[in-house]
Parts: structure tokens; C-alpha cells; sequence
DNA sequence: TCAGTATTTAATCAATTGATTAAATAATTT
DNA sequence: AAATTATTTAATCAATTGATTAAATACTGA
């Protein structure tokens, strides 16, 4: 039934329905999502998203994949790279990592849910790749702050460039903000970011150190 | 139909029910919960749930107020003590949040998702107390770093305590992490992020100082 | 143009799911 | 114990939803 046909159309509406899948599934998530919504959201018949994709859980997986790594590719060129300072890096990461979630709001809950639910999706994407463990970032760190586990500092960076964006409606709310508003702050952000890790990583040693927690480098 | 009945019966099975219903509901999600499954975990027949609560939406919004209670009921009572010092009240709400969340490692992902998906619910619970905007909490920090928004802090604090259990799927796979390590690390947090809340408080200030940004207190 | 192929659609199916109902069982009261 | 009321259940309903099918339409190359 299904052949190649004309390209260009071929791709036009493959990736329409593609473009649609992505973003009724970021916004509503798997569950809630409905293959009609999607449908409707691209313009075309319920039948033919089953005709391009075979099913829901196909189209998904797609997505998913696709949000994986655009998610976690922020990260991966910058953390392996021998030639930058660990401030630069952390400068990098946050700047990216703020325009990447200002452009994708509902990036980081979707990918946060559904990996949750659905592990393997992520376990997929990591088995190859063993970008972070033996990673130039986590080794500048832990060169630095051998007393701390170097992921305490990674989880900060990230918990304080992703966060905002996760409590936003609630911030919206009891900040009073407006969307504006909030915009600008997490651009603040961008600066703010590097100096408060830069003071993170210069405080003293507060934990015991009972136990080497230095990593196998 | 429906009786009072002997009290405590009565409140044992409905209680059987909602306690059921609040580990579904928080695992799963609303979209992605059967009310069957929530008859299947409290041991009852699935009429059974809909005599006592009418609907799967009915039941949730009680689940809700009471999951969206506690997640901000840490909060509440922190950041209007007027007879406790900023640095206190950073201490006190990492080790409550830290403490509350390894016991209910799935409130923050199931709050943020379903706030973000009704907001109505966040709405409610929020219409009638103003405890944030002039907080105790938020004058401390205005007084201190008149430069910048206090919702920046505020965020940041949030962020260092709740973002690791967020990403923890992710964590535990690409630290290579157990479970049991992942709680130490918890814990360690509640010692260093006061002491990094500390140093961020203290950094010099690096936003332009155009427009004061200072709130209305 | 027209035969052949690709694309799109309306109609329909079967499974799931939230909810209801009527009847059975258990508890309580008199 | 009998009557009354509360609790629990199996069976069923109607709506939703993912998926399929067969037919219609658009497109392509000879």
C-alpha cells in the first residue's frame, strides 16, 4: 500500500503530522493525548496518521525520541569539551539551555513525565552514549570540589536553568508576573546563573568526609 | 441510597478509597489513571467508587487539594514567621521539603503536571491566601538584595531542593546510582544548599540596574 | 489522455472505560 | 428474629478511542 511517492509531498505531510504529534503530545502528554487531536491539529484524516505511522505508540516513540535529544543535546557537545574553563561550560549551559526552554516551554515537563513513565525511551538514548559519566564537566568539578559528589553541582545547574519554566503557571500566579515579566527574568537568569554557581562552587566544605565520595576517574 | 452508616466503617472504606486513589492518581497521572485500577488497589469493586464519589474527576479533586496542600504546605507557615532570620527559614524549608519529598517522591512531578493541566486547581487553593507576595520571606530577601527580583531566590531554593527528584529516572540511570545513594545525596543537600543559598545571597550584583525592580512592599 | 500508482477520506469495528442499575449481602435496630 | 437500613457486588450501558477497510480522489509518467 504505502510507497515512497513524490518526495517533497511525500515529507510535507509525514512531517506535518510529525510537527502535530510533537506538539499535542508536549502539551497534554501521552495519555491525554488523542489520535484525533492530532488529526485535527495537522489538518488531515484520523486514517492517514495510522496510514504514515502505524499507530499511536509508533508516532509517539518518534516524538519522543526526537524531544530526547533535543533535550539532553544541549548538554552533551559542552560537557565533553577539553578545550573550555568549567565557568565557561557553565555559562554555555545555562545559556543555551534557557533560550532551548523559552523557545520550548513544555519542553522539560514532558520529557520529566514521560520518561518517568516510560523509562525505557531514555535508557534507549543512553545506552550508547556514556557522554556524562567519565565527562570533562564532571571531572573539572570534581578537580575543584573533591569533598561533593561533582552531580550535586550538575543537578544545581540544571534544577536552577529548568525549574523556573517547571513552576511557571504556578509563578505566573503568585508572582503576579506576566508572561513578559517572566520571560525577562529567566534571561536574567542567563547572567545570574554563572555567578551564583561560581559562588556555589567556592563555598567551604560542610559535609564529612567519612567516605571518599570521589568519583573513579 | 447513601448513608452516614456506622462511622468508622464508613470512613474506612472512603479512606481506603482516597488513599488509593492518591497513589494512582500520583504514579500515573489523571489521563492516564483507570478508575478500575484504583478499585483494584484499594481491594474494592469499581461501582463502589462511584457511590462514594460520584466521578473519577470528583474523587481526583479531592486527591488534589489535598496533594497540592501539602506540597505548598511546607511554605506557608516558613515564610510569614516574622521571628525567624532568613538564613533560619532557608534552612527550615530545605530540610522540611527534602524530608517531605523522599516520602512522597512522585508529589512534584504529579503537582507541576496536573497544575500545569488545571490550573483552576492551583487557582482555587491560592485565591484565598496571598501568603507569598508579602511574605516575611520575600522582605528578608528584598532587604537584602534590593537588585534583584526575590523571586529569583525563591525559585532558586525551590529548584535546588525539587529539581533532583524530578529528574531522578535520569539521575539514578546516568550517575549510576541506587536508589539508597540517591537519599544520601538528599540528605547531604539539606546541609549544602543553605550554605549555597548563603553564598548566592552574597554575590555582587550583575544586572544592569535600569528599572527598579524592587517589589511593592 | 489514460492507465497505474499514490494519497486521502468516510464509514465502521472492537476494545476500553467511566458510570449506572438492580439485586444480593451485611449490619443495625426494634 | 424480623424489619429496616447500609454496604457491596455482578452485569450492563453508552461514549470514547485506537485502528482498519474499502472506496474515492489526486497525481504521475507513457
Amino acid at each position: 500500500m504505502r510507497g515512497k511517492g513524490k518526495a517533497v509531498t511525500d515529507l510535507s505531510t509525514e512531517e506535518k503530522i510529525k510537527e502535530a504529534a510533537g506538539k499535542v503530545f508536549t502539551q497534554k502528554g501521552y495519555a491525554a493525548t488523542r489520535t484525533r487531536d492530532i488529526a485535527g491539529e495537522a489538518g488531515i484524516n484520523l486514517a492517514l496518521l495510522n496510514y504514515y505511522f502505524r499507530s499511536k505508540q509508533k508516532l509517539f516513540e518518534l516524538v519522543m525520541a526526537e524531544k530526547l535529544e533535543k533535550y539532553f543535546g544541549v548538554l552533551a557537545p559542552v560537557l565533553n569539551d577539553a578545550s573550555t574553563s568549567l565557568e565557561t561550560k557553565v555559562e554555555s549551559i545555562a545559556s543555551k539551555y534557557i533560550d532551548l526552554i523559552i523557545e520550548n516551554p513544555e519542553l522539560p515537563l514532558f520529557v520529566l513525565s514521560e520518561v518517568r513513565n516510560n523509562p525505557e525511551h531514555f535508557i534507549k538514548l543512553t545506552e550508547k552514549v556514556d557522554f556524562l559519566n567519565q565527562s570533562v564537566f564532571l571531572q573539572q568539578i570534581a578537580k575543584k570540589r573533591p569533598d561533593i559528589h561533582p552531580f550535586h553541582f550538575l543537578v544545581s545547574l540544571l534544577g536552577l536553568c529548568l525549574f523556573p519554566f517547571l513552576m511557571k503557571p504556578a509563578l505566573l500566579r503568585i508572582a503576579n508576573l506576566k508572561e513578559k515579566a517572566f520571560i525577562d527574568m529567566m534571561l536574567e537568569r542567563k547572567e545570574l546563573i554563572p555567578v551564583w554557581m561560581k559562588a556555589i562552587l567556592k563555598t567551604k566544605s560542610v559535609l564529612p568526609v567519612i567516605q571518599n565520595k570521589r568519583l573513579k576517574l
